[in-house]
RNA sequence: CGGGGAGUGGCGCAGUCCGGCAGCGCGCUACGUUCGGGACGUAGAGGCCCCGGGUUCAAAUCCCGGCUCCCCGACCA
């Protein structure tokens, strides 16, 4: 592919709108513009590329056993409310009304529609197992995109679906597609920690995540080298310092003029936050709920949002505290009832706490549970921290920020039980199929390739993935000399097998470098006068900073080496 | 949704406070010179100053209303 014939214009003054490396880099390097917020265009580089991804997901996909299809991103809004997904996806669900005022939605995952498909064809355990895949632009009306294409409104994403017989027979698929996913992950360059995740209020037990660590990512993990113990923070367990120890007390009503706050009351107390508790309010679809946790632990909501099983959680507001009797600044479990009272495991340790009073500017001294209040129910609520004890006993935990590729997820019978989905199985017994999902973002892996593969001149592309593994650059292009033999070799790497986008513009030599640099195709080759007299030209991996002389009628096997590294 | 910032040739920005010819750099076009790390000269093209309303002799600039985009947070099976 000739530059001159390439709709591609690199800028070379930093967008104003970019501050993360794979979007500003893409913007840069004439990949995508900006349609609307999280919507973009992708330009021809950054669609080979997209390409390239598909492709190693489709021949892994394919490998381990799934049938790709395409199903419609239009899709009549009944059938989301049939799940209650309607509800479950509120305003990320992007809406609209077709000229007979039917409700329509534009779908960000496809459930109920690949489960439908399912329904219609599986009769039998003859039938199944069964995988089902497709690669299609999806939809989420995020609240707040950003990054480029690392959160956008629309995006393309393989999502596959599994249909079992059983649980074990989903067992296999899961480790099945998580094989897959990991070949994935390696091939486009991609270095993945696979972590547990959360499975979220509808059925699913176990689900991962694939992570690629980068600090630009939202998720934030945590690892344990000793155990390999590896879980998003919105899932991860942990073993969190004990509080201290001690014979219990008298409880005592204390004076604590002006004091809020767990940091507050420790300093004032003279105590670690460890020996603190606190009582935070929630509203739960409706319910109120009083969740008590040490002073220094957070609640983590998304394991209360689980462990409730309600669908929407908040903190609740003053009127619904005062409503409840709290007294915020000192909400106290102390004397508390009439809502339900939950504590975290962590209360269960440890002796003489401070506490709220609820009453302003008091606290309690020397709370011992469960001598001093009483909860309906304890739980693990508590949001694990870097230096907490790995839950397996084995180590500590150190927090990562990463960047979700992949999630694959054991679904269950809830899309198969409600839409009535079934098999007849050896003993002509009639069972719910069982289901799984596994998603890839395809344009999410072009991001986080770049975010991870980039240095301050610009992307620096896994070979498997680049737009053209080949840059052939020829200097002085006008030259007739440079002219002829870089033509020859554009065609000799072209029929080769070797994509090669050919330099062919007049540019100077700094322009055509910086552009190389910051497009970051694997393989620069220079042909230039220089060169040509001594029958050489120069072949230079993007990867390192150090060129190689080939000599003219070799280059195609020196391509060939170089690429190979860059497999590795 | 809360907080902050910004909309001016394709890109990056100045001008706005204090109303008076719409500017700069890059890029683009033509010609010439140059030619191994963002060359130089000369001559050009390119504008709904986000939109609507108002004030004024006069609005990019002041006032009112709206829209869009970015960042942080909340949110995000």
């Amino acid at each position: 592919m000739r530059a001159t014939q390439l709709l591609l214009r690199t800028i070379r003054d930093e967008p104003s709108e970019a501050e993360t490396a794979s979007h500003r880099l893409m913007l840069r390097a004439g990949m995508m513009t900006q349609v609307a917020a999280g919507v973009y265009s992708y330009l021809p580089l950054a669609l080979r590329s997209i390409r390239k991804i598909e492709r190693i997901i489709r021949e892994e996909m394919n490998a381990a056993g799934g049938q790709e299809l395409l199903m419609p991103a239009l899709q009549p809004i009944e059938a989301w409310r049939q799940t209650g997904r309607d509800a479950a996806f509120g305003a990320n669900l992007f809406r609209l009304t077709d000229r007979r005022d039917r409700g329509m939605a534009l779908a960000p995952t496809h459930e109920e529609v690949v489960t439908a498909i399912a329904g219609a064809h599986v009769e039998s355990y003859r039938d199944l197992p069964l995988t089902l895949y497709q690669i299609q632009t999806k939809f989420r009306d995020e609240p707040r995109p950003r990054a480029g294409l690392l959160r956008g409104r629309e995006f393309s994403m393989k999502d596959a679906y599994s249909f079992d017989a059983g649980p074990e027979g989903l067992d296999a698929t899961y480790q099945r597609m998580r094989t897959a996913y990991r070949n994935i992950f390696r091939r486009c360059g991609l270095p993945t920690i696979e972590v547990e995740a959360d499975s979220g209020a509808i059925g699913g037990k176990d689900s991962h995540e694939f992570i690629m660590p980068a600090q630009s990512g939202e998720d934030v993990i945590l690892l344990c080298e000793e155990s390999g113990y590896a879980a998003n923070v919105e899932r991860a367990a942990s073993i969190i310092p004990p509080a201290p120890e001690g014979d219990p007390l008298p409880m005592t009503l204390a004076d604590t003029p002006g004091v809020t706050t767990i940091a507050g009351l420790a300093d004032f107390l003279g105590v670690p936050q460890s020996q603190t508790l606190k009582a935070v309010f929630y509203q739960a679809d409706g319910e109120t709920a009083l969740v008590t946790i040490r002073g220094d632990v957070e609640v983590n909501e998304i394991k209360l949002k689980n462990y409730l099983g309600c669908s929407d959680l908040r903190l609740a507001n003053a009127e619904e505290a005062a409503a409840a009797g709290l007294t915020p600044g000192s909400t106290s479990p102390v004397g508390l009832d009439g809502v339900r009272r939950i504590a975290d495991n962590s209360i269960l340790q440890g002796a003489n706490f401070a506490a709220g009073a609820n009453q302003p500017g008091k606290h309690y001294v020397n709370v011992n549970y469960p001598r001093d209040f009483q909860v309906d129910e304890t739980a693990d609520v508590a949001t694990a921290r870097e230096g907490d004890g790995s839950p397996d006993g084995k180590g500590v935990l150190k927090a990562a920020r990463g960047i979700e590729v992949g999630h694959v997820f054991k679904l269950g019978t809830f899309f198969t039980e409600t839409l009535g989905v079934q098999y007849l199985d050896e003993h002509g017994e009639r069972r719910p199929v069982v289901m799984g999902c596994y998603g890839i973002g395809v344009t999410r892996v072009l991001a986080a390739a770049i975010e991870q593969n980039h240095d301050e001149k610009g992307v620096i592309f896994p070979a498997p993935i680049a737009p053209f593994p080949v840059h052939l650059i020829a200097l002085n292009a006008s030259d007739p000399q440079v002219r002829e033999a870089a033509d020859a070799l554009h065609e000799e790497l072209e029929s080769a097998g070797y994509e090669t986008l050919y330099d062919d513009r007049g540019e100077s030599a700094g322009v055509k470098f910086n552009d190389a640099d910051l497009l970051g195709l694997p393989v620069r080759i220079v042909v230039s006068p220089r060169n040509l007299k001594q029958g050489v030209v120069e072949i230079k991996r993007r990867r390192e900073s150090d060129a190689t002389l080939a000599p003219a009628g070799a280059v195609t096997s020196a391509v060939a080496d170089a690429l190979a590294k860059d497999e590795l």
